[in-house]
DNA sequence: CGTTATCTTGACGTACATCAAATGTCGTGG
DNA sequence: CCACGACATTTGATGTACGTCAAGATAACG
């Protein structure tokens, strides 16, 4: 699918009182929490917001990539494909998280919207003339790249070296500390998270429950879980040796 | 090994008419080329050359983070560790290339020297103050960060969904790229090559043996390649089904 | 309520790991 | 120059964690 199909479509409420970044649910923790009440009305002015179904992409790697993205609401998973139709997904992007980084004047990676997502489409033009005005908020996007840069080496640690059993356990850990709740949800199927893992969903399936016969973690439903024990998944995420 | 341990071995000549900056030969390929006269002497002055013997760590995973590096010579190799001993190699680091990018006020991953590697340690904080004053040298390694980005999604590809062959072909397909010559050497040991690919030395090792049978490379000593068919070699690492 | 997609469980196969030995390479000293 | 030892690499024999293939069990949906 290609990405000119969403262009036309904005369904977000686009024009309020001091614009629509100011009554953004995801601004405390996106980028936007770097700016000031003025920079904000500047951001709403170049920024256009989107809503995209569930399967349909954001944008295609290879897409000439003149923009980037930011999720107010929802789950994107970020895919590269093989030719055979192999798939690696890189990652999982929620509320406040920037999409549309890893740019050689063409995209790298595609973003597709796992559940119904809302996010803001930032044209490079404008944001980067933006970024020239506001040493603060280029700072803040310089942090996130560093930031997904650390995030990545851990993932290719655990692509690497660690058994299937310590890769759920690493998904699962990561996932409840986004929740910080009791019960977390799990938007994506055993698939996303079988091609993030680099396993099958037979595998991914057999592991969740392995932990959940171990009272490693509760799974009351399939897309929903409960982590029992915080100390043993997180031991086992980072590769201790105790089974 | 602890860093503190390198700090006082100033090596290089430090003081030329322009200072060593002037005179680097990484000068063209790195950050470095996006700086003027004056701003090479200003570089000069906060850079501080070192020298590391082969096997000898730049820093370590975990070091708390107060700078850069620039590699000016010979092979580096960053690695992460679980505490079981299995190793990831996340990258090879060559002439001007940077290191300590993803930090966190930590280290992320360590930076061990592969031969003799000669290199610039740039502290952070007047590394900072010259990034203000010259906003090509940030754009710059901006530009750097985010490619560096891209080539770690190629990795989390890599690991997660290529067969030994097409890793195997991955890495000699980026090794070759980089020589440009008929022969390049491979600094790097079996073990070395092994944990970057995520498999064991006697898979890499049957592998070479595979791909030369195949005439797609020669290995005329253990440490130099021949790529005899790039065509073939680079259709295996990006998945090519074709045996 | 059927119908269909998703998830789970089971039986079996395989690509790569592990264990072990042979061969090659290189530095050192006689 | 050659003999020796230490270590890296290659090759071989065997094991196993995870993949593949194939049913069931659940859940989602009209």
């Amino acid at each position: 699918m290609k990405f000119e199909g969403n262009l036309g479509r904005i369904v977000l409420p686009a024009c309020l009182i001091r614009g629509h970044c100011a009554v953004c649910g995801a601004r405390e923790t996106s980028v936007c929490g770097s700016l000031d009440d003025r920079g904000l009305d500047e951001l709403s002015a170049l920024s256009q917001p989107h809503e995209a179904a569930p399967g349909e992409s954001l944008y295609d790697e290879g897409d000439s990539a003149d923009a980037y993205f930011n999720v107010t609401s929802g789950t994107v998973r970020v895919v590269k494909l093989l030719r055979d139709g192999r798939r690696q997904v890189l990652g999982f992007a929620g509320r406040g998280d920037f999409l549309g980084l890893a740019i050689k004047g063409e995209f790298v990676a595609g973003a597709e919207a796992v559940d119904r997502v809302r996010y803001c489409r930032l044209p490079l033009g404008p944001f980067r003339a933006l970024l020239e005005r506001r040493p603060a908020l280029q700072r803040r996007l310089y942090q996130i790249v560093a930031d997904d840069l650390a995030a990545q080496q851990d993932q290719l640690l655990m692509l690497g070296r660690k058994t299937a059993r310590e890769r759920v356990a690493f998904f699962l850990f990561k996932i409840a500390a986004r929740g910080a709740k009791d019960a977390v949800e799990l938007p994506m199927s055993r698939l996303d998270i079988a091609d993030y893992l680099g396993l099958t969903i037979e595998t991914v399936s057999r592991t969740f429950t392995q932990l959940r016969k171990a009272k490693i973690v509760a799974l009351p439903k399939a897309d929903r879980i409960v982590v029992l024990d915080p100390p043993r998944l997180e031991a086992l995420a980072e590769g201790g040796s105790q089974n």
